[in-house]
DNA sequence: CGGAATAACGTG
DNA sequence: ATGCACGTTATTCCGC
């Protein structure tokens, strides 16, 4: 390493117009540009990691005219305005660079140019090496040993070398053959007839354009003669116009230029103005730690207080109706809703401040009863008028429904806003939410509680220390509101959060908490029955394996079955073989010992996941099971059950369907269920508006069936059930973006077979191939998915993919999203519809499950009739599509009667 | 001993 | 590289 000390000066006017010219059209939800900013801040970012500079300025081109004007009014006179586009980010470019802290050079007067020279020329007679960071010819003659332009964007380095190759003069010389040459994009005149080329020539030869003039007569050809004489008043006047001028005022503040770790809240702020989800990331790791500890702020508000007494109760009370809103939080002794008892109230009606109210901590402090503050809290937390602000409401509504009150009057749910704002996210929590959204650092759970097994239970932590923790919460909760509102309303998700997520919270909630009743003692045989057929098999592969082996391993199978039984092998996976059950499928003819590990698999499964897994499940407080709809997880917009997952009980093979049967109705009562048909199908037809899939179903016609025929041209009636299949396969492989090697494979048949079929499919089914370019194209010139209710997924994949398989799956994500995500808004709203409808009939029907496509109630047979009804008529009509909507209702003593 | 990664497989 | 969305299980591995 050289012993000076480095100096990098970036040309902001080339990144902005490189940056521009290098992306496609981005543009952020609010419509603003950004593909400019985006390619800027990349490059910016991209440079501090590859050059890691211990100094960096930034140079702008201030706004008005320069001196240059002065000179010659038509200086960059003949410059198109800048592209529409650009426009609006113009603004824009210094807030990124202020915001990593680097210091912006903008000297009104001068151009960015000069700026430039007048620090090259510093940073020189200081001792320094510099980094000219751009691609402007104009700054070659700044150039000299001690100083290199780099453009990052093209990855060219220009030296002296260079610069005598490109102009056959050195740096010196090269304001003088632009002057000579002129320059068509700053409207510098020079001398006609003379190009880069012949300026090149007579400067080498003459030393400057003075040496040429005062050499006239030396140069060849009359005409290039005469222009020289004619226009020499010009060519000086280039000259200056070409020069750069090192006389800038500013001072040359080593201190200040000095590249230092950047605000990462401002720079996290305007990534999210401008729909960067990437750079956050990247920064931190260019700054790791330490720097970035520092940035994020912890909360610590003064402004909390604990209430104790009836009197501040109902102060706080009263300035929360004041306010006309109130931010509520629960503090409990257990994350599960079904067995918490509460231990203080946390509640906020104006930022920065907020209370705890402790009614169950162990301390002998004195606190109010539990009773009377849920008392003085019931008229405003059932007012279904006055706005409630929580995160993560469903569990205050489940809570609190055990304590006798319907919570009403949810205004906004932080985790279900930021869910809206972007699904693609991993957590919700308040913690990530106030460090992404708010850039604070809260008090963890594990700061006042312990962790492990020292984790102390919330009754047990100090009232003190409860209330700087709750109390922030509550608070947090009110300010994270108010800052995701403006996103979320940004992006158009009001109405969904308010008109569906909100009101469907309290539909899981009370789903839930009902749970459904397991028959234990039918589970119970049947795990008898499973661990016998275990064992046989057990014995029967170990037999045939010569030996003892844990079958479950698929590193020990893969030994057993590839080496010791030496048969073929498959696929294989990172770590060795496959033993996945399509390449067991394989091995059936080679050897029986694969039919047996694939019936070993089937029953072990079956037995762990489920038989031996629900009866501990059942709750002693209801002799139920109670799942958990995850609402702000899957990032289509559909549900997803946990604890138990209730959503992929089996159904498909004989043994699995013995499973349902254990799922049975409150006594002397009824299971039934609604199941859309063909729901994303459908969806797809109303999307594309395709004719032939919108009169398929207009018509009640076999679908699959149908498109078989347009595929194979044959009449309906004639279609074989292999011509069937590959139809079906067809109609759900499009949905998710399926290409002819899926396809092929699928089907068994070739590829140029598959390819076929998918080519007339969609010459016959006309609208789906372009309706499916669209939403492609759509989703990559917003940067997101959206289904009909406008319920947004960014895609970020298709807009900064690296490789070819990441763009691939935005593509087919673009596609599946609006289809899966639709139909998911569908049910989500059929739920609420028939929630309400049943509670203003006041049946006692209810609502026990939701699959995605279907719902599970029980009722009493009395109500059978008009319960089964009302649900279908409510999910048919739950939203006028161009195609009808089918649900088929069935009824049974046991799950497995329902289809 | 507990968490993370892996492979496998259940659902729509 | 090659069809979407999930959650749970058992095994294995790694670090404390």
């Amino acid at each position: 390493m050289s012993q000076r000390e480095h100096f990098y000066i970036l040309d902001g006017m080339y990144y902005v117009f490189r940056g521009f010219y290098a992306m496609g059209g981005m543009r952020n939800s609010q419509g603003l540009p950004t593909n400019a900013l985006y390619a800027f801040t990349n490059m910016l970012l991209n440079v501090i990691r590859d050059e890691d500079p211990a100094y960096l300025v930034v140079a702008f081109d201030p706004p008005g005219p320069s001196f240059r004007n002065d000179i010659y009014p038509d200086y960059k006179a003949n410059r198109d305005a800048p592209p529409e586009d650009l426009i609006p980010q113009f603004p824009h470019f210094r807030r990124i660079v202020e915001a990593l802290t680097i210091p912006v050079l903008e000297i009104p007067g001068y151009e960015a140019d000069d700026v430039i020279g007048t620090a090259v020329r510093m940073a020189q007679a200081h001792g320094f090496h510099t980094t000219i960071l751009s691609g402007d010819k104009d700054l070659y003659q700044l150039i000299d040993e001690h100083t290199v332009m780099v453009d990052s964007m093209r990855g060219k380095v220009v030296g002296m070398n260079a610069v005598l190759e490109r102009f056959q003069v050195p740096p010196s010389g090269v304001a003088d053959v632009l002057g000579l040459a002129g320059d068509s994009s700053d409207n510098i005149p020079g001398v006609p007839g003379i190009g880069e080329k012949t300026a090149g020539k007579l400067i080498a030869e003459f030393g400057s354009v003075e040496g040429v003039l005062a050499n006239i007569d030396r140069v060849s050809g009359t005409k290039r003669k005469e222009n020289l004489h004619a226009f020499r008043d010009q060519a000086l006047l280039s000259k200056d116009l070409a020069t750069i001028r090192c006389d800038a005022p500013f001072a040359f503040d080593l201190a200040a230029w000095q590249l230092t770790p950047p605000d990462f809240a401002a720079f996290s702020a305007l990534c999210n103005e401008f729909e960067f989800r990437r750079f956050p990331a990247v920064l931190r790791e260019l700054f790791p730690t330490e720097s970035r500890v520092e940035a994020i702020e912890a909360v610590a508000d003064n402004g909390y207080r604990t209430l104790t007494t009836p009197t501040e109760l109902e102060e706080a009370i009263t300035a929360a109706r004041a306010a006309g809103r109130l931010s509520f939080d629960l503090e409990t002794t257990s994350v599960d809703p079904l067995e918490a008892e509460i231990v203080g109230f946390a509640l906020a009606w104006e930022s920065h401040a907020g209370v705890y109210v402790p009614v169950a901590h162990t301390e002998a402090t004195p606190q109010l009863p539990l009773q009377t503050v849920l008392d003085a809290l019931r008229p405003l937390l059932e007012d279904p008028a006055f706005p409630i602000i929580g995160q993560n409401i469903k569990y205050e509504i489940k809570v609190m429904h055990r304590y006798g009150i319907t919570m009403a009057g949810f205004e906004f749910d932080t985790l279900l806003a930021a869910y809206l704002v972007d699904p693609n996210k991993r957590r919700y929590s308040l913690d990530a939410l106030a460090q992404d959204v708010l850039q604070l650092r809260t008090i963890a759970y594990s700061d006042v509680a312990g962790s492990g097994k020292t984790q102390k239970r919330f009754d047990e932590v100090a009232i003190a220390e409860a209330t700087a923790y709750a109390a922030e919460d509550a608070d947090v909760t009110l300010r994270l509101r108010d800052a995701i509102a403006v996103t979320l309303s940004a992006a158009g998700g009001d109405a969904l959060l308010r008109e569906v997520e909100i009101p469907l919270a309290a539909v899981l909630a009370r789903m839930e908490s009902t749970g459904i009743r397991i028959d234990v003692g039918f589970l119970e045989e049947l795990e008898q029955e499973f661990a016998e057929r275990i064992d046989a098999l057990s014995a029967t592969i170990h037999e045939h394996a010569g030996g003892p082996f844990t079958i479950s391993s698929p590193k020990q199978l893969g030994v057993v079955l590839f080496e010791t039984l030496g048969l073929p092998t498959g696929k294989r996976t990172k770590t060795g073989y496959s033993t996945a059950q399509d390449v067991l499928e394989g091995l059936c003819g080679h050897h029986p010992i694969a039919q047996a590990v694939l019936d070993y698999r089937e029953l072990t499964k079956l037995q762990s996941t489920y038989v031996t897994a629900l009866p501990k499940l059942v709750r002693p407080e209801t002799g139920r099971v109670h799942t958990t709809y995850q609402q702000a997880v899957a990032a289509t917009g559909r549900l997803s059950s946990s604890d138990p997952n209730l959503q992929n009980i089996p159904i498909r093979g004989h043994e699995g369907r013995r499973i349902r049967q254990a799922f049975v109705p409150e006594p002397g009562w009824v299971l039934f269920g609604g199941d859309y048909s063909q729901i994303e199908l459908r969806v797809l037809a109303h999307l594309s508006e395709d004719p032939v899939l919108v009169s398929a179903f207009a018509n009640g016609e076999d679908i699959h069936r149908r498109t078989a025929s347009e595929i194979f041209e044959v009449p309906a009636e004639e279609v074989s059930s292999e011509q069937r299949s590959a139809a079906k396969a067809i109609n759900f492989g499009l949905i998710y973006g399926m290409g002819a090697h899926r396809l092929a494979a699928t089907l068994s048949i070739s590829r140029e077979e598959a390819s076929r079929y998918m080519q007339r499919y969609f010459e016959r089914v006309p609208r789906v191939k372009p309706f499916m370019d669209e939403l492609v194209e759509r989703a990559r010139t917003r940067g997101y998915a959206e289904t009909l209710i406008g319920r947004r997924r960014p895609l970020p994949a298709l807009v900064y993919a690296e490789n070819r398989r990441d763009y691939a799956m935005g593509e087919r994500l673009a596609m599946n999203t609006p289809i899966q995500g639709t139909a998911a808004d569908l049910i989500k709203v059929a739920m609420i519809d028939i929630d309400a409808a049943l509670r203003e009939r006041k049946m006692q029907a209810r609502m026990l499950l939701q699959v995605h496509d279907e719902l599970v109630f029980e009722a009493p047979p009395s109500e059978l009739k008009a319960a089964s009804a009302l649900v279908k008529e409510r999910m048919e009509n739950v939203m006028a599509l161009r195609v009808p909507l089918l649900v088929e209702i069935q009824a049974g003593a046991r799950w497995s009667a329902l289809k």
